[in-house]
DNA sequence: AGCGTCCAATACCCTTTGGGTATGTCTGGC
DNA sequence: GCCAGACATACCCAAAGGGTATTGGACGCT
């Protein structure tokens, strides 16, 4: 697992759409999808039910979105109360 | 950053050494100096000072190492709270 | 002072990972 | 039946990550 993996996820839950998650993120959506299920492969559990208008996120993904949520703020937090001008510039 | 470089920076931190921390996380010395350095990079400061006998963390170390540990507890708690099966084998 | 030891840093190579493009497959609407 | 939209797959290429070998520097001992 991966802070990117959790960063995708998160995009994909909330666009509840695997292509607009991908143009939020600047990446291509293949390499959203693999990731997705490389991370749901890890897991040994699907995060969101396939359908042919989106993704939706089963019980285990609403489950698993909101402690990735707080893994990616913890994150930020942490990369914060250093540099001061990085973080401050990064946050822009 | 990556949950990679988390992981050996607190091993290195605990550790003291980047040699003895590159043995318990089974890897090799250099990628764990280079790992460091890189994140030392992104966050604009050093975490550690150099010395003839391992490293010793400094001040803004020793904040991020709080950080870093709350991290990866967090993702552990992510893991354990899913499939059970699996995050039961990890613990191991 | 000189030598040996220990540690981190660097150089170089190779494998693996990750993203991009093109295409396939399926579902739902007209 | 056909088209449009969405995820999955195949294939390629660049980038990241780890390994081995080596260098450079600091400490301790004699």
């Amino acid at each position: 697992m991966s802070l990117v993996q959790l960063e995708y996820f998160v995009a994909i839950a909330e666009e509840g759409n695997i292509g607009r998650a991908a143009r939020r993120l600047h990446v291509s959506q293949p390499p959203l999808s693999r990731q997705l299920r490389s991370l749901e492969e890890e897991l040994g559990a699907e995060l969101f039910k396939r359908t042919a208008r989106g993704v939706q996120l089963l019980p285990h993904g609403k489950t698993f979105l909101e402690h990735a949520r707080r893994v990616l703020a913890e994150v930020e937090h942490a990369k914060s109360c250093l540099g001061g001008a990085d973080a401050q510039r990064g946050k822009a």
